[in-house]
DNA sequence: GTTCGTGCAAACGGTTTGCAACAAT
DNA sequence: ATTGTTGCAAACCGTTTGCACGAAC
């Protein structure tokens, strides 16, 4: 397992103690969190950090293919530090988005609407946790 | 077919000048139009019309059914008068959304996520227009 | 010493809200 | 008379940007 500065390194990101503080957060965490909650979170370990440069840094991680940002839900955009092909569920009740494993649901043809080149696709579920 | 009037009134909705106008504004368009670009075309008829009349008619029109709030693209929600079931294909060029066709894909098992009640699903497509 | 990263504050764009005037019932 | 609707402006929230300081190569 490469160390976090690696891991930035690989990736042509210079591992500023900032940028491996937002890793830290980002990455370790399960859930999808938006900019303002990464911030929060940095914050306990690195309390001078700026919003800019969460915001900076979350935008280099997602060009960099480090993380995926989700526009699911209105106006909140979140970071999904699960790069692998997976579905998303959106929890209507709590607005909380959950992973769907991409074995779970089946999709075909999918890459074949006539007049696009598809590079990508997911299934988007919305519902309620069962009780 | 009915008058506008007669549709909003189904819906429970008070017919008034403005809210047609914006009904006939976003209902005819075949395209999703965000917001302000739904303020741009009520105006052409209706000048005197404010933003805020605009967003509040277009949330009342999502709330009774008569349209979809999209949230595909970061910040940008849009309004889809397509209420029948489809998918959505975002061009990650020109941003642009088109709708595909339900039996165009074929998803097998969305339905059935463990731990969940799936109200609703679609398959969101990214991608550029074929040359 | 030139490039790159940071922090701050201000700007920004889309959306909402508070309120007073007005229309409908 | 009560309720619902509009317009205006201001507030709001998440995000981006400009700029000057400081660190890294």
């Amino acid at each position: 397992m490469a160390t976090l500065p690696e891991l930035l390194r690989e990736r042509g990101i210079q591992p500023s103690a900032q940028r491996v503080a937002v890793a830290a957060s980002v990455l370790d965490a399960g859930e999808h969190l938006s900019a303002d909650q990464v911030l929060g979170r940095v914050r306990e370990s690195f309390p001078q950090i700026s919003r800019a440069t969460v915001y900076n840094t979350l935008n280099l991680f997602v060009e960099k293919g480090l993380l995926r940002q989700l526009a699911l839900t209105g106006g909140h955009t979140v970071f999904d530090p699960n790069t692998a092909r997976h579905h998303h569920l959106v929890d209507e009740v709590t607005g909380r988005i959950y992973d769907v494993d991409w074995e779970a649901i089946h999709v075909a043809d999918a890459e074949h609407v006539p007049g696009f080149h598809v590079r990508d696709y997911q299934v988007v579920l919305r519902g309620r946790r069962a009780d």
